[in-house]
RNA sequence: GCGCCCAUCGUCUAAUCGGUUAGGACAUCACCCUUUCACGGUGAAGAUUACGGGUUCGAGUCCCGUUGGGCGUGCCA
């Protein structure tokens, strides 16, 4: 084993970026940062047939998004380039012919056609579907003939049968397999390219890899993975396998059950902060109560021995509470920028406003919204005039005396220069004096005249936010409107 | 089928070397605050620690079995 740590996060690409696997990638990057040690960035493009043109790119986005900046990788290169396992044909090339020269692997030519008539004969018996290591047992010649005639081939693994393999999982502790379970696994495809399990191996010998931190489904395969450390010689790295991220019905997450990708779950609106926060705790705890950490708090606090080892269902409604708290924490002129982004895609796009009156509306509804956008959804009255009044809030809010209670407090604030919240509170007090009613009975009119509705933020941050002339324009509206 | 992994409130989880009224958070409900809605505060409800044995003075914790669930079983990763 190497004394230096490093990690690897060694995604496909596929296409978009799986929660789960941000999750690995995140435990991978805290890991490293929280130990001093490297994370490096690795591309498995070793099936031509899933490749998807961009992925890489989008993969690197979404990792700078999250803020998991990487130290030897893709773009970036670093001391053990190329990053990309389809640039590194000839080194599984050169590995795969000393396997074969030392019998640890052999060539085999079975079509594809007589694997699956194996199989479907294997599956009638007993389900076991296994290689009958046919080739295997080729004379030198046939081996020599077939290459030479170009026969199509595959290299595999001659696993021997009746061995134990046993190794220490960090997470799990010891895990034991008998290799008898195992296939003769292929190691170069016919088109060349090495599989997984072969690449994955010795980039992770060859790259120093110290630990192989990755998700759950790569427990059953491990022991293929210790076999070939075995068979070259080498020290495997230590394991750690990551329990998998649930459906509510506790299946493996996936599309069918909502949204997947991280791309989706940015697009709707989470922050970064709230989506790392709580994918970190989907299978660790620090052991403590603490539940709202900010990214170097996670780095800091951050082990391998403390991750779970049972399967943990994503909660969308914990993650909106987290989004909601890491929103509150955040600066106005953070968020500022991010309404303004936000306002480019509603109606409002075209009108003018200005920071400070941003600032105003964020304030007011800061406490009130999951996400940013929801502002414009529970608030439109900050953006544009009512048009219509909350029925409900009518029947109970709007009364005969209404009208001349608003016009009475319209003649106090039109006498205000620029009117402060106090001015408004002071107007609200004094016309219900004089008008001998209640206070409520000129709050809730008021609301309804310059909201609409009878929630949200106090009615003199209202009138306040909204100013003077719009709470004037507002009353005189709705008692056109209503009488 | 076979192999491996897993099992504490609905959900995420805590509980040194076995000794707690099994703790916290989200969600739910109630009250307080606010003439609104939220935030916040207080509190309630919610777990015979999957089940059955065993070891022990004592088991959520250790052992065995059962059941349930998950993952794997590709010339995918």
């Amino acid at each position: 084993m190497n004394s230096k740590i490093r990690v690897r996060y060694a995604p496909s690409p596929t296409g978009y970026i799986h929660i789960g696997n941000l999750r690995t990638a995140l435990y991978n990057y805290l890991f490293a940062r929280n130990t001093g040690g490297e994370f490096i960035v690795r591309i498995e493009d070793t099936d031509r047939t899933r490749y998807v043109p961009g992925a890489v790119e989008n993969l690197i986005n979404t990792l700078s998004w999250a803020g998991l900046d990487y130290d030897e990788g893709p773009e970036k290169g670093g001391a053990f380039a190329p990053y990309y396992q389809s640039e590194r044909l000839s080194i599984y090339k050169e590995h795969a012919d000393y396997l074969i020269k030392n019998k640890k692997a052999y060539y085999c030519f079975c079509t594809p056609e007589r694997l699956s008539q194996l199989r479907e004969e294997q599956k009638k018996i007993n389900n076991d579907t296994r290689y009958d290591k046919h080739c295997l047992h080729l004379s030198e010649e046939e081996i020599q003939k077939n290459l030479a005639d170009g026969v199509p081939y595959v290299i595999r693994l001659n696993v021997e049968k009746g061995i134990k393999i046993a190794f220490k999982d960090i997470v799990r502790g010891d895990v034991e397999f008998m290799s008898d379970i195992i296939d003769d696994q292929i190691l170069i495809k016919s088109d060349g390219f090495p599989t997984y399990h072969l690449a994955n191996i010795i980039d992770d010998h060859l790259m120093e890899v110290s630990h192989v931190i990755r998700g759950e489904e790569w427990l059953p395969s491990a022991p293929k993975h210790i076999l070939l450390y075995q068979a070259f010689g080498w020290e495997p790295p230590l394991f750690a396998h990551l329990p998998l991220l649930l459906n509510p019905d506790r299946t493996k997450l996936s599309k069918r059950q909502g949204d997947v990708a991280v791309e989706d779950y940015k697009k709707k609106g989470y922050l970064k902060e709230a989506l790392i926060n709580f994918i970190a705790l989907l299978g660790w705890t620090a052991g403590d109560d603490k539940e709202i950490y900010n990214f170097d708090e996670l780095i800091k606090s951050f082990s391998l021995e403390r991750v779970n080892d049972s399967g943990a269902v994503f909660d969308i409604e914990k993650l909106n509470w987290l989004n909601e708290e890491h929103l509150r924490a955040k600066p106005d002129s953070e968020i500022v920028v991010m309404l303004r982004d936000e306002l480019q895609h509603t109606k409002y796009a075209k009108d003018d406003y200005t920071d400070e009156y941003l600032v105003n509306v964020i304030e007011a509804m800061k406490p009130r919204i999951t996400f940013v956008k929801d502002i414009f959804e529970k608030a439109p009255y900050f953006f544009e005039e009512p048009e219509t009044y909350e029925e409900a809030s009518v029947k109970k809010g709007w009364k005969a005396n209404s009208p001349d209670i608003l016009k009475k407090f319209a003649e106090k604030i039109s006498a205000i220069e620029n009117p402060k919240k106090e001015d408004y509170e002071k107007a609200i007090a004094d016309t219900a004096t004089e008008m001998n009613v209640g206070k409520g009975n000129v709050i809730h009119p008021l609301r309804l005249a310059t909201s609409g509705v009878s929630g949200g933020p106090g009615i003199n941050d209202i009138c306040y936010i909204i100013g003077k002339e719009k709470v004037e324009e507002r009353i005189k509206r709705i008692i056109e409107k209503l009488g």
